[in-house]
Parts: C-alpha cells; sequence; structure tokens
DNA sequence: TTGATGTGTAGGAAAAAACCTACGTATAGT
DNA sequence: ACTATACGTAGGTTTTTTCCTACACATCAA
C-alpha cells in the first residue's frame, strides 16, 4: 500500500483500464470485467490483486461473485507527488509566456 | 513521448528519484547524478534514457559533459488523467462527511 | 446431493526490465 | 599528439512481470 506499488499499479495499460472502468461503469464482478479484456479471465484477476495490493480497488463477496470497486484514495498520493512539479511547469510556462511577449513587442517597434 | 510512456518511466523509484534531483537542485551533467546512486553509472544512464524517451528530461551538451534538465510538462499528462478519479474521490469524502456528521447529530440526541 | 457457475491460486513459459562489465567515442587539457 | 575525463552503447545475466493452462474451492440451482 506504498506510493510505490500505486506507481507500479498504474504502469500496467490494462490496469488503468480497469480503473476505468470501475470509475466510468461502477462497482463490477470480476467476470464481468475480464470479458471487456483481450486477456484470460485468471489473467485480469492477477491484475485486480496488484491494484487491491496498491489500495487501488476493493472486493466485497457478494454470492460466488465478487464485486470490485474504485478506491481513489491513494491517487492522491500520485497528485501530491506531483504538485512541486506542477509548480516548476507553471513558472517555465510563464517564463516562456513573457518571452513571446517581449518578442511580440519587438515586432511591432 | 506516449502518456504510457509516462506512466512506465514514473513506476521506477530511481527515475522519480532523478527527477526529483532535477527539480531541487536544477540540470546537472550525468555523471553528478550517478554518483548520487547506489548503482553503476551506465545504469542510471540508461534511466535517463527512458526518462529522456517519455519526454520527462532533456538533454544539452556542455563541452565533454551532457547535462540534463526537468521537463515537466508530461506530467501534466498524469494530473489530467487523475482528474475524473480526483472528481470521485472527493464525492465519496463528501458523503463519508455526511455520514459522520449524520453519526454526530445521533450521539447528541 | 449433484452439477453448473464464478473466481482465485499454482506452476511454468515467455517477454521485459534492470543490472553489470567491457568497450567505443568525443572533448579537454598538457 | 597523447592522456585523462565524461559519456553512451553492446552484450549478457539475473530478476521481475505478464500471460497461459490446469486445478481447487465456494456458491447456487435442481
Amino acid at each position: 500500500m506504498t506510493t510505490d506499488h500505486v506507481f507500479t499499479a498504474l504502469a500496467s495499460p490494462a490496469r488503468r483500464e480497469l480503473l476505468r472502468l470501475l470509475l466510468d461503469e461502477g462497482a463490477q464482478p470480476a467476470g464481468r470485467l475480464a470479458e471487456r479484456f483481450d486477456m484470460s479471465r485468471p489473467s485480469v484477476s492477477e491484475h485486480l490483486r496488484v491494484l487491491k495490493d496498491a489500495g487501488l480497488v476493493a472486493e466485497s463477496r457478494k454470492g460466488r461473485e465478487r464485486h470490485y470497486r474504485l478506491e481513489a484514495g491513494p491517487l492522491m498520493e500520485i497528485r501530491d507527488w506531483l504538485t512541486p512539479y506542477e509548480r516548476f511547469w507553471r513558472e517555465r510556462l510563464a517564463a516562456l509566456t513573457t518571452l513571446l511577449d517581449e518578442m511580440e513587442d519587438d515586432d511591432v517597434s
């Protein structure tokens, strides 16, 4: 459940697709999720486990089905990690904008 | 330079550490960056290449040195990817807060 | 109780990633 | 020109990841 686990979980396109499905369509049993993939059901099951270890999904047993639901909390760690870079990016962008403005002034004069 | 490349690049702790160094200490030659790692210099070089392929760093040759600098732009793709989940997370949190408020009201009565 | 259904787990093959030690190449300094 | 320095690349090994096909286990339905 560390930040490292979350980054690792997000590195796989299949796992990001799983998260997207849970976001757009809500909680679903494992089998229904697996149908959407060009991959064996057990493989999807393993991806779900990686997501669960990262705290990104939670399961609840309904009869013989297991419903998986999105747990977006850990994604906020990613957002927090991103924050200082966002500031950096904004500063660079601001500098670039200033530069372009100056160039435009030169053109006019 | 796709979003997938960016996610993959961020999956490695060593690469995230490289980005952090470039953020905190500014652009640096490859060798100076490599000194900070418990890893051979060529390995660090490969990590830098992965970051470069993802568009997260750029290099500029200064004499026989190669300075690497942070390119935070692609990280904004991650932030954008995160956005819908952030909304989801906020809604869940709001629901939880409401529930806790109601429980508190019950206690008082 | 028996058979079908929904899932996770085991075990193993194949692909990808992460390392390493040479080695090649270019620039700097003498 | 020659040597030292700063790198990237080649080639190969080890580890990790990904995916598969059985198989085991629990639940539902008859």
